[in-house]
DNA sequence: GAGTTTGAAACT
DNA sequence: CAGTTTCAAACTC
C-alpha cells in the first residue's frame, strides 16, 4: 500500500524540474498544501487515466447523480490548474458549467437520493473513498488514520437532514483540513449557524473551495486507499447502509463511526468490542433521541419485524433474542456481528456485554481458535463485480457469495433460512443445498443464464404464498451495496436499486464493495478482523501471512468456479489493472482460506 | 403471540 | 468427518 509519504515523493518529483519550485519556500508552502502539489503533477497523466478508463456500469444506474458527482470532481480535478494542458483545456467550459451546477446541485442531488433510497450506502462509500483518497493526497497534512475517522464524519453530513449545509461543510473541509471550519464533530451538518457562520460569504468562496476539493481528488491513477469497512465491521457499514433506508437522517452518525473505527484502525485494541459497543449505542441512542422510542416499547419480535418493514434487515438495530446462549455463541447475531448486546435486545442471561468484557473476548478466542474466521463476514462479495461480470452485472449480485456456502434442505434456499439468500448472493459451488432455487443465483449457476431462468424462477416463487421472492437486483449498483439486506417481502420491489456493499460491504459491505475498493490492504484486514482480539505483535506477523496467502497462486481457486460467470477474474486486460483491481477477485477465496494454517495465530 | 420449521453452530 | 443436538431466527397460523 502506498504510504501518504510515498504519495508525497511522487508527486513531488516532477514538481522539482521546475526552477520557481525548488524555492524553499514553495517546498514548504507545497508541504503544506496538497492542493498546490497536486495541480503541478503530471495531470496529462492523470487525464489520460481518467480519460481512457471506461465508466464502470454503476453511470447507467439511477444512482447516476452521485456517480456523476464524484466523475466531476476528477473533471475538475483535472482542470483546475489553469496551466492545464492538452486534453484538460477542452473542459473547461465543461468545468464552468459543472461548476456552477455544483454551487446549486448538492442538496438537489442529495435530496434525489433521498427520494430514491438506493444510493446513500453508495454515497457513503463514495464519499469515504474520495476521503480516503484526500487522506492519501494529503499526505503530510494528517497522515495518520484518525484523520480519517474524523473525515467520516463529513461523509455523514450526506446522509443528515441538512444535506446542502453540510455538502458545503464537506467541501470547506476539504479545502483546509488543518483548519476544519467544520469541526463541529460528527453532527456538524445538523447545525446550520454553525456551517453557516463558517460558510464563506458568497458563491465564489464556495467555489474556491469547490476546487479545493477537486485538486485533492486528483491523482485517480493511484491506487486508492483501503477504504474501511471490513471483516466483523462490515457488518457495521452494511449496517449504516440498511439504516439508510430507514431514517437516514441520523443514522450515518453513529454506523459509520463503527466502521471507521473500527476498520481504519490498522490494528485494533483487543477491546475493539467496548468500542464498537459504544459506537453503536451512540447509533442506537441518536435515532431514539429522534424519533425511534418506540422502539425500546415493542416486544422483540415487533421490534424485528418493525427494522424489517423498515428495511433494516439485521441493521445496526440488530437485536439478538437468546435464551441459553447467553450471547456468547455464534447463534447470538449481536455476538457474530461483533458487537454487544443493547438495551434494545431481548436476550436472557446475556454476558454479551461490556461489563463481561473478559468473558466476551476469551469467547471470542475461543471460537476463533476453532474457526479464525468466524467473526469474518459471512458473504464475500467482489467489489469488480460492477465491472467483471459486464452485462450480467445487471442481473445478479453475481461476485457476492457466501463464505461457507449453506446447506439448505428444505427451503430450497429460497428463504431466510439461507444464508445465501439471506444475504442477497447466489449459492455456489461452496454450498451443499438441496434443490437449490437461490433467487440470488444458484448453485449451478442456471439463474444467471438469462431471462429464461429468471422467468422459470418466478413462476417457482411466485406460486409460494406468503413469500416473495425478489428478483436478482436488477442493476449493477446494486452489486455494490449489501446485499445482506434482504428483501423483505414488503419492500422486495424498491430492492432492485438498494443493497449494496456492500459491505462489500459490510458492511459490511460493503462499504466495502465499492468497486474501487479493493485494494489488497483490505483483503488483509478483512482476513485480519477474524482475530482482532490477538496480541498486537501477532496481527503484523498474521497479515503478513495472510498477504502470503492473498499472494499465494493457491488464492486463484476462485477462478476455478464452475460458474466463471459468478467468480470471474478481474478483466486483467482492463485499463484499471491496478493492484487494488486485482484484488479485488481474491476475496473470494475466502472460502478456502480457513484451511491455510497461516491463519492460526502464531503461539 | 404461540407454535413450527429451518439450518447454522456446537457438540460428540 | 459424520451424525446429533442445541439454538435462535424465520416463518406460519
Amino acid at each position: 500500500m502506498d504510504t501518504p509519504q510515498k504519495t508525497v515523493t511522487q508527486i513531488e518529483t516532477p514538481v522539482s524540474k521546475l526552477k520557481v519550485e525548488n524555492s524553499p519556500v514553495f517546498n514548504y508552502i507545497n508541504s503544506l498544501s496538497p492542493i498546490t502539489t497536486v495541480k503541478s503533477t503530471s495531470t496529462a497523466q492523470t487525464f489520460s487515466s481518467l480519460t481512457f478508463t471506461s465508466p464502470p456500469p454503476v453511470f447507467t444506474t439511477p444512482h447516476v447523480v452521485a456517480s456523476h458527482k464524484e466523475s466531476r470532481f476528477r473533471s475538475h480535478s483535472n482542470s483546475s490548474d489553469p496551466s492545464k494542458v492538452g486534453p484538460e483545456a477542452s473542459t473547461l467550459e465543461e468545468e464552468e458549467e459543472e461548476e456552477a451546477l455544483l454551487e446549486k446541485e448538492p442538496s438537489q442531488n442529495l435530496k434525489n437520493e433521498s427520494v430514491t433510497n438506493d444510493g446513500a450506502c453508495e454515497d457513503v462509500e463514495t464519499d469515504l473513498q474520495r476521503m480516503c483518497d484526500d487522506n492519501v493526497k494529503r499526505k503530510s497534512d494528517t497522515p495518520d488514520w484518525e484523520t480519517l475517522i474524523s473525515n467520516s464524519s463529513d461523509m455523514l453530513i450526506y446522509g443528515s437532514p441538512n444535506d446542502s449545509e453540510a455538502f458545503r461543510c464537506f467541501l470547506q473541509r476539504s479545502s483546509d483540513s488543518k483548519t476544519r471550519l467544520c469541526s463541529g464533530g460528527s453532527k456538524p451538518a445538523l447545525d446550520p449557524s454553525v456551517s453557516k457562520s463558517n460558510e464563506p460569504e458568497s458563491s465564489d468562496a464556495l467555489s474556491i473551495l469547490h476546487r479545493g476539493v477537486r485538486r485533492r481528488c486528483l491523482d485517480f491513477e493511484m491506487p486508492r486507499c483501503v477504504v474501511p469497512s471490513i471483516g466483523l465491521h462490515l457488518n457495521a457499514i452494511a449496517m449504516s447502509c440498511k439504516d439508510n433506508n430507514v431514517s437516514k437522517q441520523h443514522s450515518y452518525t453513529g454506523n459509520v463511526k463503527v466502521g471507521l473505527q473500527s476498520s481504519t484502525t490498522p490494528a485494533l485494541p483487543s477491546n475493539d468490542i467496548v468500542r464498537e459497543s459504544e459506537a453503536r449505542e451512540a447509533v442506537e441512542e441518536a435515532p431514539m433521541s429522534l424519533a425511534l422510542v418506540e422502539v425500546n416499547q415493542s416486544s422483540p419480535k415487533k421490534k424485528r419485524r418493525k427494522s424489517e418493514q423498515a428495511g433494516e434487515g439485521e441493521s445496526s438495530c440488530k437485536r439478538c433474542n437468546c435464551k441459553k446462549s447467553k450471547c456468547l455463541k455464534l447463534y447470538c447475531e449481536c455476538f457474530a456481528a461483533g458487537v454487544y448486546c443493547i438495551e434494545p435486545c431481548s436476550c436472557v442471561d446475556c454476558f454479551n456485554k461490556p461489563i463481561h468484557e473478559d468473558t466476551v473476548l476469551a469467547t471470542r478466542k475461543q471460537i476463533e481458535s476453532r474457526n479464525p474466521l468466524a467473526f469474518a463476514p459471512k458473504v464475500i462479495r467482489n467489489s469488480d463485480s460492477i465491472t467483471e461480470v459486464g452485462e450480467d452485472a445487471s442481473k445478479t449480485p453475481a461476485s457476492a457469495r457466501h463464505k461457507r456456502g449453506c446447506n439448505c434442505k428444505k427451503s430450497n434456499c429460497l428463504k431466510k433460512y439461507c444464508e445465501c439468500y439471506q444475504s442477497g448472493v447466489g449459492c455456489s459451488i461452496n454450498c451443499r443445498c438441496e434443490g437449490c432455487k437461490n433467487a440470488f443465483g444458484r448453485k449451478d449457476g442456471s439463474s444467471f443464464a438469462g431471462m429464461d431462468t429468471e422467468q422459470d424462477q418466478e413462476n417457482e416463487t411466485s406460486g409460494k404464498s406468503g413469500t416473495a421472492i425478489p428478483l436478482p437486483p436488477s442493476t449493477p449498483m446494486s452489486l455494490r451495496q449489501p446485499l445482506s439486506q434482504l428483501p423483505n417481502s414488503s419492500n422486495n420491489m424498491l430492492l432492485s436499486q438498494q443493497s449494496q456493499q456492500h459491505l462489500h460491504g459490510a458492511s459490511g459491505s460493503s462499504l466495502y464493495n465499492n468497486s474501487q475498493s479493493s485494494f489488497r490492504k483490505q483483503d488483509m484486514s478483512l482476513l485480519s478482523h477474524s482475530r482482532i482480539d490477538t496480541i498486537a505483535e501477532e496481527r503484523a506477523e498474521d497479515i503478513e501471512d495472510i498477504e502470503n496467502l492473498i499472494q499465494s497462486p493457491v488464492t486463484n481457486i476462485n477462478a476455478v468456479s464452475p460458474n466463471s460467470k459468478r467468480v470471474s477474474l478481474p478483466h486483467m486486460e482492463s485499463t484499471e489493472t491496478t493492484p487494488w483491481r486485482r484484488n479485488g477477485g481474491r476475496k473470494l477465496l475466502l472460502s478456502s482460506i480457513p484451511t491455510f494454517p497461516s491463519l492460526t495465530p502464531h503461539h
